[in-house]
DNA sequence: TCTTATTGGTTGCATGAGCAACGGTTTCTG
DNA sequence: CAGAAACCGTTGCTCATGCAACCAATAAGA
């Protein structure tokens, strides 16, 4: 795979190279340290991404409706739903509807769940790190701003034309 | 959502704070780019993501085998064998019999196949630039670099223990 | 050569995710 | 105050995906 100097045809179709398409290497890396991460939360815990997600942010914010984790987990309220669901068949998770307005219901870790986000959470931060380790701390700070940046206007492009139905 | 002023019991727990959580926003951007980038050739095209990518690698090398098509977009054989096949059945690319080795099949873009990916190719390519536009082309450089070096890292601690046998 | 191990590719199965339609609740508007 | 609209969360449906077992073909070893 490494030479590639027959040039052939290439240069009648335009250029697109997989392994430097922007989109693909990032869907590569994020699988390759979602799997790897995945490897904890699954193999140790049992859990599946969307509920590792729930967990992190209530173990993160404590009290969150079901709607707010969706948005802050990127995720579709179904996902969350169902993550919630078997999080509280587990005992991890417990639900209560809010007074004020009965439509939501406000979400917490029993202490069994926060037991295991105390547990999983030095767990991830030190996969994070060894995973970083590659990378001085300057680049570590630069790929963050980075990727925030391309974040950001990656969803400006897709809520491009979104305004007022 | 801004300001997060009052500490509360958040010393107690590590640190773990989901949106600074580099697997997490690694996904995050992923999906966001891959979700605008499916907008064209799954609205347009009717394609899959691995259906996209193997046509974009046949497009780029011509002719492969289904095991070098998985190997080259990190995708399960099963998967890469169920978009072959769809892709297929709309005649959009061709499969011959390796006569050396009668094992494995070449595979190959139709005239249809190659018409669809020329099409697409420098929409895709158009899209990342725009993507891209945000970042000047040091950055741009820079990330590359760095999603390799850290690619190239999270398959080591993936495979790490991985010897004979 | 005959047996055994590997390899490329397919398929059945179970899981997981998105979409859309729904029920129950609150808010907006006439 | 009644009806419409918006909203939160659940559930049925469909489809995509990963895994493992499997078939066919080749390679390796006795």
């Amino acid at each position: 795979m490494a030479s590639r100097s027959t040039a052939k045809k290439e240069a009648l179709t335009p250029h697109l190279v997989l392994e430097r398409f922007l989109p693909y290497r990032l869907n590569v890396l994020a699988s390759l340290t979602s799997n790897a991460l995945a490897q904890i939360y699954a193999d140790r815990f049992g859990l599946s991404i969307p509920a590792w997600r729930v967990v992190a942010t209530l173990g993160q914010y404590d009290v969150r409706t079901a709607r707010d984790i969706a948005a802050h987990g990127v995720m579709h309220k179904s996902t969350v739903s169902r993550a919630v669901s078997s999080l509280e068949e587990r005992g991890l998770i417990a639900r209560r509807p809010n007074e004020d307005d009965r439509r939501e219901e406000l979400l917490a870790l029993t202490p069994a769940g926060r037991g295991i986000y105390e547990s999983l959470a030095p767990q991830a931060l030190s996969f994070e790190e060894q995973l970083a380790s590659v990378l001085t701390a300057q680049e570590q700070e630069l790929l963050g701003s980075l990727i925030d940046k391309l974040s950001r206007h990656a969803r400006s492009l897709t809520h491009e034309g979104e305004g007022e139905p």
